[in-house]
DNA sequence: CGGTATTATATGAAATTTCATATTGTTTGC
DNA sequence: GCAAACAATATGAAATTTCATATAATACCG
């Protein structure tokens, strides 16, 4: 009953790693980002609120680095995002060229509002899972993304990010 | 020497585990979206052209599922690979309101070659991770796919996809 | 120091994506 | 059979995203 599948060697993209990541974070993510928008959240705002609940005052680079997001869109996410009232732009007294990005109290309200309903969810998933499972899945994602993230023995298709932003740890 | 955090309670991004996922996804696929390009195609072409390579000839709809994206979105991305000799279409014989899309020579020629390459890349993020992850990884993931595609104990922030487009099983 | 490379952010213009809705074809109930 | 409800895909117009590049500030080097 699975419908068509008559093709050469076997079924592919059910089984791809790549495909399976994309996957179990789109489905898992969209639950919570149908709550952000009823709250009238998109995607990309709502991840810059929770960045900033963790480092207010993060320069834009740094936003777009924790956002996944191409540099150049995040400068219009917070543009709109300061229409709104919800982030203010200072730029750094240190240098010049940065530009800081600080919660209003209304942004602060609301991101630390979503944080808690975030961390609900996130305690939903992890219940539908069997136990042991629970508790490797962070561990074991937390240590792929080092793995991932090191230019170590990096013997991949490097080159190019997606993001297009560099931004990682950036030891200055 | 994580920089600067001194926020409320503790930090929350860097494991939260939608951010995790996302993040995982985004940089695990980056390496080998940077190789797609370089054979000329965009993710979500190549995202269309692998699922042809299980299931040639699916529906649009089925398409847009498979590839995480809007059904208008995918049937302008169809167009496009109409155009480049990729793809073609034809309306179903039984049910006129169905199109189908079926790899060309050249379609079929390019998603198998990315295909294997695909496949050597994720045996070589594999083979990064411990042994014991590593086994575990796929079935874990392919698990919280079935609790996340399940309306079953559906206690969540229901509503909505994300991506838009029903297309899961559809039983018919 | 002054010039050049570099870094951070912004911006124009083209391309893509979204959202709502139009089209076209099918199923259902009477 | 036919009208109403549904389903699958396409499309217009607005909004967003991308890509290349401009602008602004700092760092570096002889």
């Amino acid at each position: 009953m699975t419908s068509e599948k008559s093709q050469s060697d076997q079924s592919f993209v059910p089984s791809y790693l790549l495909y399976l990541l994309a996957k179990v974070s789109d489905r898992a993510s969209a639950e919570f980002h149908a709550h952000a928008r009823a709250e009238g959240l998109r995607v990309p705002e709502w991840r810059v609120l929770a960045s900033l609940t963790d480092e207010d005052g993060a320069m834009t680079t740094r936003l777009a680095w924790l956002s996944m997001m191409e540099q150049s869109r995040l400068t219009r996410i917070i543009d709109q995002m300061v229409e709104r009232g919800l982030v203010i732009r200072r730029s750094d007294p240190q240098d010049g060229r940065r530009v800081r990005v600080f919660l209003t109290l209304e942004g602060r309200a609301l991101a630390l509002r979503l944080r808690e309903d975030a961390q609900a969810h996130e305690a939903r998933i992890l219940a539908r899972l069997d136990p042991e499972d629970a508790a490797r899945l962070k561990p074991l994602l937390a240590t792929m993304l080092e793995q991932l993230e090191a230019p170590e023995g990096d013997q991949s298709m490097s080159r190019h990010s997606g993001t297009g932003v560099s931004g990682a740890p950036s030891v200055k």
